[in-house]
DNA sequence: ATGGGTGCAAAGTGTTTGCAAGTAT
DNA sequence: ATACTTGCAAACACTTTGCACCCAT
């Protein structure tokens, strides 16, 4: 059993995640970690997302392209928008007896299930207004 | 506007990806493209399943990793089996009213959803039994 | 002191792109 | 003949990893 050690790279990443509502790609992180700690390198970063991806502590959202990152635990669905490509946590509930309903349908032991949705947002709606 | 025309090599990707229901990834097309026409490159398989996206012959989903192909258009969803990697349609109807929903919650204009199912396909839980 | 953690740079993936030659129209 | 396409290789973007040194325990 690995031990884990409280570094102060490690927990500025867990920071910095936690809070930022808008699920940051590593590399967002990275540039924000690299803003208070300017010696911490991109591995170290992406080592200790993963680690604290493994340990629970964080979730890890993929969409569109780059990983990213989300401090709210539990299973919940995102929003997209494909303009500018920010992400936000949809107000819906999750559906959970959507998953036995696909289980028992395709003879899959289901997990979990998330959905994204796509569109644009309100502030790149206003954006194209003004062009 | 640009013409479009009919070269071998996208004729032959757009038959690979309709006959595999697999949602395969663009290496794996490429591999096949490769295996019938053994000059096509890389650049030409992606750049074709592009094109054909654009164009609305096929879709683009974004599951783990890699991009997949999919010749199934309009609205569905996924099953992943997060043991071998293959990705299956979902047997579930589309909730459109979803859609409105959040739009109004969030003032997104929202376009569309996916969702993706994460389990263990049946092959998968059986090869587990055997070990 | 010990072994997990860090910074760095190199190596891996998966995808895109510049360019000269090829080909569908 | 024209200009879209191809094959090739180099370039990209994102992520992982090997290694020697460092530091939390």
């Amino acid at each position: 059993m690995k031990q884990r050690r409280n570094t102060k790279q490690r927990q500025l990443i867990l920071d910095l995640v936690r809070s930022s509502c808008d699920h940051p790609s590593a590399d967002q992180i990275y540039l924000g970690a690299r803003a208070i700690d300017d010696k911490i390198s991109r591995g170290t970063v992406y080592r200790n997302l993963n680690l604290l991806v493994r340990q629970g502590e964080l979730l890890h959202v993929k969409i569109s392209g780059a990983d990213r990152f989300d401090c709210r635990l539990g299973f919940h669905h995102h929003v997209l928008c494909t303009e500018c490509g920010t992400v936000r946590d949809a107000p819906l509930s999750y559906h959970g007896e959507l998953d036995p309903e696909v289980a028992s349908k395709t003879g899959y032991i289901i997990e979990k299930h998330s959905a994204v949705f796509e569109g644009i947002c309100p502030d790149c709606q206003n954006k194209s207004k003004h062009n």
